[in-house]
DNA sequence: AATTCTTATGTTAACGTTAACAAAATGATA
DNA sequence: TATCATTTTGTTAACGTTAACATAAGAATT
């Protein structure tokens, strides 16, 4: 591997001094034409690349992003991981990819990395309702933006900014759909309690269930960590009930994917013997072999404006903004809706 | 944001050089005990962190790698990237992604900016048949690995790594299994020609189709560009056909996919009525509801593996190495095999 | 032709590390 | 106690850039 060419080679061989090259490279007034064409000539044909780690260390600027992810096997973050990919691009940012996992520890170690590293800023997606890297990349005004999970501390609501979608009204959504159309007995399948999306659609499920005189029966909630084996278990637990629920609210689609696995093994057919509700509509959703019912996001969208707003921090704006994206209910086969329709009425309750 | 501490920061407090406190910092030898201790609880107090851009600048290793896919959004690359997020930080490796979405040129840009950002090494699965910018790579020995896909340039082939699995055998056994099931008009949906992908999994199809003395009909082969729509738009031209398929190839899962909407459209039944095999073996496939029979690679494997090879190459290995996994045919309901037998038989050809 | 202003270029230092070498301090040996 | 070997520490330069300032060369004005 030869050598690249660095600035001082070319200024050698235009007879100039390197502050001069570097001046036509970062084009900046105040060269003659005719030099800087001699330089011109010289850049192209050595094909000179400028060093950008040296350039990083005395303009203290990488144009380096971190984006933390738990898992990249969750398909939701697909989607999110393109905008960031493609809108860091767009301002000629590249991204240091790093999972944790859903481990603490991993994040604190990826965060650490990342600023040895000298990222700009960080997108974070992994957030926990308390967690103290965080809490001190906040407190030190580092250049965070957290997306789809935030942190659940008061104090720290002006140190860091956040985007994401209603959960709330989300899970409401959710399960007052469920409940209109009849359903009395909903089971609800969750991921972590440390995260805040969690937490959130949770509630919105509860106000949505006291509206109608119901309350949250233990059996009825299956807590997990948002992968599909969660899904694959709440289900096989839920059949095994003395009094089974007629429907079922998984908190992510991935979850969802193994409920379906659950289901179909045991000949359970949806949305017929049971009625199912996701949330984030990710691409397999869609399929119509599928026709998962689920509250959908705009997770592009997410990813693309969380870059943006790093910018801005990046640019020295202050912290402590955030920006809440509308849900959205997406109606398919699997919460039985269309199913009702096409017979000819719905539930009791919507007569 | 403060400023971190730097190792003349610690210097000055221990009283000591900046050179020992490197020393002590990168726990080389020839450090009195009393020291080293009087600056570890310096770097601790102060929570040193080395400066990552700084050290790559002398020591002309960044530990970082540039990760090159076409696009985020096949499922496919996402169990490969795990296995090159992983393994990379097992060698303490960070990973820049990249993404080409099919663009040649954006490609070459990407290497460009990962060559500038001084990545030690880089894993491209974006390669073309002939690709002139891996083909620089290569021949001025930068550590590059191909996976899945390579360029097909017996000048290069010792010049360029490349991991991968014998996808003509992939081929001839997605091919052989339909037709060992009685199928003789069987569709193939294909990516773009570009990839050395296509060609090889055409070309077992084709031998297969040749044993069995059936030639390629051109009204059953679509070629499009490995996305769902691909399989969507093939799947609706092979129905439209006067005398249509009773099977359909698709070379990847996720064209497969495609071809199950417009299947599903029509309510044309899998596997009664359209026996269907992919390629790859993605996460979908593999679902209950779902069966997609399919080859199967093991991605994860492959991307750690490449990983591997990089490291090895960044510590001076010759290239020019190569290494095929074994493909594997994994019957599920979408190839009719199970009806078939749960029917009590085969196709008049297995009897 | 001398003076001022402007434009073009160069010199030097800095960024935070590591590396090569030099020097000082310590310990062992005579 | 002087000498040498060894251990510990320090000095300086380098990595490839940009930034601040200084200087030289031209053009414009008097």
């Amino acid at each position: 591997m030869i050598n690249p060419a660095t600035l001082k080679d070319i200024a050698r061989l235009a007879h100039v001094s390197h502050t001069t090259v570097s001046r036509v490279i970062n084009n900046r007034p105040g060269v003659r034409a005719a030099t800087k064409k001699r330089i011109m000539r010289l850049v192209k044909e050595l094909d000179y690349q400028p060093n950008l780690v040296a350039r990083s260390l005395v303009v203290k600027r990488s144009k380096n992003l971190g984006m933390i992810i738990t898992t990249i096997r969750n398909p939701f973050y697909l989607e999110l991981a393109q905008g960031i990919e493609d809108t860091a691009r767009s301002f000629e940012y590249n991204v240091i990819l790093c999972c944790t996992n859903h481990d603490l520890f991993l994040e604190g170690e990826h965060i650490r990395e990342l600023k040895r590293r000298g990222v700009d800023g960080i997108i974070l997606t992994s957030a926990q309702i308390k967690d103290g890297h965080v809490a001190a990349l906040a407190r030190e005004g580092f250049p965070v933006v957290l997306v789809n999970r935030r942190v659940l501390d008061p104090d720290l609501s002006d140190k860091v900014d956040y985007i994401g979608i209603d959960n709330v009204k989300g899970g409401e959504m959710a399960l007052e759909h469920l409940l209109k159309m009849g359903h009395r007995r909903i089971g609800i399948i969750r991921g972590s309690l440390e995260s805040s999306v969690t937490v959130e659609r949770m509630e919105g499920a509860c106000r949505a269930l006291t509206r109608y005189g119901i309350s949250l029966e233990d059996d009825l909630v299956f807590g997990g960590d948002y992968l599909k084996g969660t899904g694959y278990e709440a289900a096989k637990k839920f059949l095994s009930l003395p009094n089974p629920p007629s429907a079922i609210f998984s908190l992510n689609d991935y979850m969802a994917l193994g409920v379906y696995d659950a289901l179909t093994e045991q000949g359970v057919r949806v949305p017929e013997d049971m009625a199912l509700v996701g949330f984030n509509d990710i691409e397999f959703a869609s399929l119509k072999m599928v026709g998962l019912s689920t509250i959908s996001q705009k997770k592009y969208t997410l990813g693309s404006m969380a870059v943006r707003r790093l910018m801005e921090r990046i640019e020295g704006a202050q912290a402590g903004r955030e920006w809440i994206l509308e849900p959205e209910l997406i109606i398919r086969r699997s919460c039985g809706y269309t199913l009702a329709i096409s017979h000819g009425g719905l539930a009791p309750s919507e007569r």
